[in-house]
DNA sequence: TTGAAAGCGCTAACAG
DNA sequence: CTGTTAGCGCTTTCAA
């Protein structure tokens, strides 16, 4: 049989609310009888169970973390990340892939929320934002890392998707690039980067061509799909270099080109955004607009845990600053 | 405030006892009365609280995953199977990882234990086993994921690391080289994946020499570090072919032998294992011995809620087939 | 068919 | 400084 608190108060002597006070830390008493129960507590391996801890009102302890899809490089960096920071508070994760998929969005939030979690992180992307209206409601904190909605109000940890883009945009032009091609995914953050991109490029002159926008959904396979459905123009006018949205479209793009026999950076530049582990095993190295994914999934960690202690809802916004880190696609 | 079982019983007209029923579809009752709790459920949009009920000995509903880190592309890949079948079962599943550091592994069976966690899976690889004895002696139910110690007595999902060996070296073989090296982890499965290549070897009549195994920890820059290792002995004797324990090493050794200017194939062979996707990334794409990641995760899962169902030990031993998926890099 | 009541293990007033 | 006790929300006999 488990050991109890009143196991362990027996047999130190004492009631279990004193126990409860040495294993909070909580009250005062002569340092003679925490000394003992404390050594009971040792000798007879006590653990507390904090599921009755989290019954009596103290929490559990626990996040839930939703994702696209956590074995996806990028969201399992960010999750590690998080995972680390949250440990460091005492806090566990409960990892949720959701999928795009309206379905378990539905069901793992119910879950959760049956679960007791102490917050919610949704980063990303989430379709049914309904859903997270009513939890919000219910007062469930949350924090939304690399998601931008602004229909809600929450606490938001974001990169400055305007600025990658723009720098994407302007690395490119410096390299002589003059026509180039951008495929996005139908986010809000695609948007932006979009959106900054065009500005640089603008701001130089060029000509910014709706048509030169493709759009799909994160997957190599998809970037490579992109990447045939732009040169199957055989246009005399095909791009001289690629701005993908992220790293995986940028990695299919790199494969449809090889398989072409094109030459990288010189045929065709490309250049990313994530800066995952994936930018880093390509030949030549994928050139990339990093995110502080570390300093990113900290800072959401803090205000997700400010939120909990002070139990009432607090709305901030951090931007983080993208960098571009330069390899051999560019 | 929160809506309790209570509200739920007064509203519809009957006792705490017969919602618990309802919920849980045990005991029976008049049709009509099951209706009309159901509708009042509905109604006050009743979430039960699986804390308490956990409280009542109907376990939390969730295991505990310990993998050496959850960032790395194959555990990642695991972790989503795992996700998937666990939730199919109505298991949540808690992320760790360990990074090989005892205090790590302490700290998080610890906690995982005082959240009263229905079960553990343990991937991969593992430094205290002391720790894993404690909780099986305390009938905590495990299950070894791609990860076997023969000193533990718990279920275990492996793939043939043997054969696995055994089919890169053939493969090697077949290819015309027969002078190779071989990049290993220092753990159990990378031995039986080098005794597997060796008896490949042998039994084709070629000597294998222990000073063409090099020992390192999985990363893209230890395999990079021991190509360097290998290829600094500028003899005459260099090895036409390369067998790397896991992906991560076999890029490294790919990046090592680019930047040397050498030809892949051509100049050097290079075999990785897991079949991650790093494994499509590359160009050329890796060759590499492939496990039934989604088979493998959905047996342990099936073994450790069969376990933790019928509440009593079961030690069984899953052995998976590995494939050899072959790319451009042999 | 339904309900009363005793827990599950811990916490937090409150009293002594 | 320490203990008594009433919950937290749900489940489960056992009676009725």
């Amino acid at each position: 049989m488990k050991v109890t608190i009143y196991e362990v108060a027996k047999e130190a002597g004492v009631s279990t609310a004193t126990v409860s006070k040495v294993i909070n830390n909580t009250g005062n008493m002569r340092e003679e009888t925490r000394k003992r129960v404390l050594s009971v507590i040792k000798e007879m391996n006590y653990q507390p169970n904090l599921v009755a801890s989290a019954l009596t009102g103290k929490g559990t302890q626990t996040l839930g973390l939703l994702v696209p899809d956590i074995s996806n490089p990028f969201f399992s960096a960010m999750a590690r990340q998080i995972e680390d920071y949250a440990d460091a508070q005492g806090m566990s994760v409960i990892m949720c892939s959701m999928d795009g998929n309206i379905e378990k969005e539905r069901k793992y939030i119910e879950l959760l929320r049956r679960k007791q979690v102490d917050g919610f992180i949704i980063a990303s992307s989430f379709q049914d934002t309904n859903l997270l209206k009513d939890i919000i409601n219910q007062g469930f904190p949350i924090v939304m890392l690399a998601y931008d909605d602004s229909t809600i109000e929450v606490s938001k940890v974001t990169i400055d998707d305007f600025k990658g883009g723009y720098e994407a945009a302007s690395h490119l032009y410096a390299k002589g690039h003059r026509n180039m091609a951008i495929i996005a995914e139908h986010t809000n953050s695609s948007n932006l980067r979009i959106y900054g991109y065009r500005v640089a490029l603008e701001g130089r002159g060029i000509e910014f061509l709706d048509e030169n926008v493709y759009r799909t959904t994160a997957s190599i396979d998809n970037g490579k799909a992109s990447f045939d459905e732009i040169f199957q123009k055989e246009n005399e006018g095909s791009p001289t270099a690629i701005f993908a949205c992220n790293d995986l479209l940028a990695i299919g793009v790199i494969q449809g080109a090889t398989e072409r026999g094109m030459n990288i950076p010189g045929d065709l530049a490309i250049i990313g955004f994530d800066n995952t582990i994936l930018a880093t095993t390509t030949v030549p190295g994928l050139t990339t607009i990093s995110q502080p994914i570390a300093e990113m999934a900290e800072k959401t960690v803090e205000l997700i845990i400010t939120e909990i202690k002070q139990k009432k809802k607090v709305v901030k916004r951090v931007l983080f600053n993208p960098e571009l880190i330069s390899r051999g696609t560019t």
